[in-house]
DNA sequence: CGGGTGATTGATTGTCGTCAAGCTTGGTGG
DNA sequence: CCACCAAGCTTGACGACAATCAATCACCCG
């Protein structure tokens, strides 16, 4: 059983896990991460443990590094201490700059984690001949914006309580926790702080206000319980129902 | 008198002024706003006043702009009446998504602005005959990936002082201020407000600030002159000398 | 010259940051 | 198995910065 994918596109087929019936089944690679099976074999296995550095801002970018298991943070430090969390990075995502030779961010692991290394010379040699792969390097780069320019905005309007609640549904979203209700936060208070802007103990506040509007439960301080997924909108969307 | 490029560059090159001597030289378009000459037969002139839509978010993206004069805003309207300004694009900025059928952001006219329209079909096509206006788009969308992400971190770690000091560096910076020292404020204190998270209240008072510590002085409202670049520069990069 | 829009300043409130003190949790070793 | 410790989380008290509300001012345009 295949989807109906043209000829021509045989050498970019991969295999995926189907479903409903547990069988792996063909098709063509709809986005980079995806698309990246085409260069596995040049691709190195890492690993770090908690806290170690991947690479900081300013090294030559060297790799695309595509995440197997943990998390890892996008970071800036300023000269007088602060620190900002750009992303945070999650199993199946890719980090690494594509345009520039030089890092933007000091990468992180939050968690022990597995990475694996794709050259980037490789990167631009296979992206010179293959223009599916191209159109997955734009797409994924405008996504990446749009993700960016997303965080301006809740950065720029939105009150602590409202951060958590959009912080928080973007990772549910991004983790499957939709379906589950039950949310696994990797980073810690500080991580989630530095993320949005705010403080650790108006972190723990603006925790401790969603659990007291029975927005959501919190079982341990690394999980969460979703009780009320679209008040938990609202709030995010701000749909002044304040 | 040329630079030295290869002759199969030749229909790409384009006409710049050379600095010193007021006389047009020809060179490779090195970004993607001096290559789209090479479109120009394409490009349709438009017109619009001050505060006039130009496209709204959700829109079907048909068109990449480039601004001749003149300055737009690239906003979002949530529900409640908040207001959100990505980014602001001047004389030689491009703007328009590229990557999405969708427009991101509502593009409104701040002052009275001409623009050249490319139609997206057009550019699609010449990106995938033309490795060079591919790397452009690659560079462009980086570039502003970039701009954004800088954002974030003025919008999640600075001060009201610090991020107006970032906010003047920066449009001084592109308009070439840092030359003159004499900066054309074309947006209203509303508007740069929205930009940095802030109240116009506060923005008056971040002015009145900066004026007072004698970093600026401010001939008229939209007008500023920059007298202590050095001081801006220690306030916007947060180098802790508070 | 008058009206209106946008900018500025002042007074007050509220949200979040700071400082400080407990509390939980998980890991270690006796 | 429990005691201990440390790291990180939570809560409280207080203060600072920016938001809000309100009044006045400056400037542009007709």
């Amino acid at each position: 059983m295949t989807f109906n994918v043209a000829q021509k596109d045989a050498t970019f087929k991969i295999a995926v896990p189907f479903p409903f019936m547990g069988t792996p089944v063909e098709r063509a690679p709809e986005n980079l991460q995806e698309h990246l099976v085409v260069l596995r074999e040049f691709g190195g296995s890492l690993r770090f443990s908690r806290n170690e550095t991947v690479f900081q801002e300013g090294d030559r970018a060297q790799n695309i590094y595509r995440i197997v298991s943990g998390t890892i943070r996008l970071c800036r430090h300023t000269p007088d201490g602060r620190r900002h969390i750009a992303e945070f990075a999650l199993p199946g995502d890719l980090f690494g700059v594509f345009g520039d030779a030089e890092q933007a961010f000091t990468a992180e692991a939050v968690t022990n984690v597995t990475l694996i290394a794709y050259p980037r010379a490789q990167f631009d040699r296979h992206s010179e001949r293959d223009p599916r792969f191209r159109a997955n390097i734009l797409r994924h780069l405008s996504t990446t914006l749009m993700t960016a320019q997303l965080h301006t905005f809740i950065l720029s309007c939105q009150s602590a309580k409202e951060r958590l609640a959009s912080f928080i549904l973007r990772l549910a979203d991004r983790t499957g926790a939709m379906e589950t209700r039950r949310l696994d936060l990797t980073m810690g208070r500080q991580d989630i702080a530095d993320h949005l802007g705010l403080t650790i103990e108006t972190i723990c506040r603006a925790v401790t206000a969603l659990k007291n509007d029975k927005l959501i439960t919190v079982p341990s301080t690394h999980q969460l319980v979703l009780r009320n997924v679209e008040a938990l909108c609202e709030l995010a969307d701000g749909s002044a129902t304040a």
